[in-house]
DNA sequence: GCCGTTTTCGGCCCGACTGTTTTCAGTCG
């Protein structure tokens, strides 16, 4: 449970380090970045606790307990506000932007008098930036490309942000008296990657008090519409609510008309026509011999993909982009299901840069149903993430043994990594280190600045090793931070297929790398897939909802994914060395 | 500023990479 107050101290601590860390102060920042993490975790509202109890944090000691009664009890932080009127930038909107920390949010504006975004963006266009000692012209290309890409993400949310409260407001609105049923529709059904709005449709006796109540709820702070069948509200987190109830007969034409997609919902419009009907929110209907509109179906989406000649068509494949036809002639794809999952093929500990033992992220693993999971640690040259060096892994593996010795017919726990593709393509652990994990992952985290030929070699190399079963999230983008580096999907889709290396289907809220038209690429190449959540707690890793989400946004059947094989079936499946 | 101690000071995750330098500062992870 993440608490509001807990939220805002752990971002005015991590904007403190900031300003420290701009007037090269050293280790203090640490401080306040590891008490912000620990303020982010803990699963209690700091707000009324006191201070001997808040000095029991994590990295929280007799000052920050301090400052953070002082937020309790003023909302706010002087030592904050003083930084702030010393520094009078928008710290956190500059050094947000890839490659600017900061120290160079500083220098922007000691030098250039930068205090904003709009600021930044002028400068960069004047080529006043590149006048700068330590800046030249390429700097300035980069740090404008860059800003380019982080302005784009406005009014979209990651679904993984927002799937939690809309199951929390369908829970909520489901039991307000008289709703029959309801359901979350829009591109959080069709399990979109990232969505703008949150969409309802139900049926019910009394849609007036649905719509009041839906008015009325907790973390509303804008009310756009209240009428009798239709409610629009902007929650505190910026998204929009809306909610529509509808007549129990209309429940299948509307729920399919508002799941969309709006290109999916046009192409069975224009079905229907060519048969002489029409399609729309209310149903499907056909002309009578007196000239009249009669509906022919629409209380099910069944009913009505049947009606129109059509298989049924899982929401995460309403894109029109192919799916109708596939429907039409009976080959549509059995999409995998997240239940079809036996495992979690990437996850991290306290052994590098998680939060949980290993024997944590095992229990609660074996507590969602797993029969195994691979612990894949960073390795060395990832120092901030405290990768592991050779001796370490061979300690880790050897806890791993014991450990599932301890845990036999709980969980099996397979002896993973995850090494770096090092930029000419070879990897920071010997061979002979690797040779004895039962999982070996490969990724990107350097050097990503690549042509595209450059990058594909690169991590084909990687691939051609022996001891590689996987690649980590292949095209290393981070949703609304960093764009995917150049790489030809295509190529190392085929390289996948001919050297039986897998490719990921990372879960993770912001990567879900790869993404849907990328796994639909590779799937016609016949590379297998793995999934994994790259978890770093427990909760993480929940997120294996969002990685099946987007397999099944990638045509992905059970058996395109290596992970809904049992164990003994998945390591007889992997590439011997 | 926190932490742990061979407690009241001295450490504090650190390697790869880039773009600018011409030996290194800053960023990223």
């Amino acid at each position: 449970m993440a608490h509001n107050a807990n939220k805002e101290i752990a971002r005015l601590f991590r904007l403190i380090a900031m300003y420290l860390r701009s007037q090269d102060i050293a280790f203090k920042p640490q401080a306040y970045e590891r008490a912000a993490q620990s303020l982010d975790l803990f699963d209690q509202d700091v707000s009324d606790m006191g201070l001997r109890d808040l000095e029991q944090i994590p990295g929280v000691g007799k000052a920050l307990a301090l400052k953070i009664q002082e937020f309790a009890k003023t909302r706010t932080i002087k030592e904050f506000e003083k930084l702030k009127k010393r520094f009078p930038f928008d710290m956190e909107s500059l050094a947000a932007v890839e490659g600017i920390g900061p120290k160079t949010a500083y220098k922007l504006y000691k030098k250039l008098g930068i205090k904003t975004i709009q600021d930044l963006r002028k400068a960069l266009t004047q080529h006043a930036v590149q006048s700068l000692p330590g800046f030249g012209e390429k700097s300035e290309r980069k740090l404008f490309a860059h800003l380019q890409f982080s302005q784009q993400a406005n009014g979209r949310f990651l679904l993984g942000s927002v799937y939690d409260q809309a199951q929390n407001i369908q829970r909520l609105l489901a039991g307000v008296p008289g709703v029959e049923r309801l359901i979350v529709a829009g591109s959080i059904r069709r399990m979109k990657e990232t969505v703008r709005d949150m969409d309802f449709l139900a049926v019910s006796r009394n849609p007036k008090r649905l719509m009041d109540a839906c008015i009325a709820m907790p973390g509303v702070v804008e009310v756009y519409g209240a009428g009798n069948t239709k409610s629009s509200v902007r929650l505190e987190s910026g998204i929009d609510v809306d909610v529509r109830a509808v007549p129990e007969k209309s429940w299948g034409a509307a729920l399919n008309y508002f799941t969309g997609s709006k290109e999916h919902n046009i192409a069975l419009r224009e079905l229907a026509i060519e048969k002489g009907w029409k399609l729309n929110e209310y149903g499907l209907y056909r002309r009578t011999a007196n000239g009249e509109w009669r509906m022919i179906a629409g209380k099910t989406e069944q009913e009505l993909y049947e009606k129109l000649g059509l298989d049924y068509i899982e929401p995460e494949m309403r894109e029109n982009i192919g799916e109708l036809e596939l429907a039409r002639t009976g080959k549509l794809p059995r999409l995998i299901s997240v239940s079809d999952i036996k495992g979690d093929l990437q996850m991290h500990t306290d052994w590098s840069d998680g939060e949980a033992t290993i024997e944590q992220m095992a229990r609660a693993a074996a507590r969602k149903g797993y029969e195994y999971i691979a612990i894949t640690d960073h390795t060395k040259s990832l120092g901030i993430a405290r990768g592991m060096d050779e001796k370490t892994i061979r300690r880790q593996f050897a806890a791993i043994d014991a450990l599932n010795k301890k845990l036999q017919g709980t969980i099996r726990i397979l002896k993973g990594l995850e090494v770096n593709i090092l930029k000419n393509g070879t990897l920071d652990i010997s061979d002979a280190v690797l040779a004895k994990a039962d999982f070996v992952g490969a990724s990107v985290h350097s050097a990503f600045a690549m042509s595209e030929r450059d990058m594909t070699g690169r991590i084909m190399r990687a691939m051609e090793n022996r001891h590689v079963h996987v690649v980590f999230h292949p095209t290393g983008r981070l949703l609304f931070e960093r764009q995917a580096y150049e790489v030809d999907i295509e190529e190392l889709a085929r390289c996948a297929a001919r050297t039986h290396t897998m490719l990921e289907i990372n879960a993770f809220p912001n990567r879900l790398d790869l993404n849907d038209s990328n796994i639909r690429l590779a799937k016609k190449h016949h590379a297998l897939f793995s999934l994994g959540t790259d978890s770093h707690n427990a909760r993480h890793l929940d997120a294996m909802l969002f990685g099946a989400g987007q397999a099944r946004r990638g045509w992905c059947e059970k058996r395109d994914v290596a992970n809904t094989h049992s164990c003994s079936a998945l390591l007889a499946l992997l590439k011997q060395p």
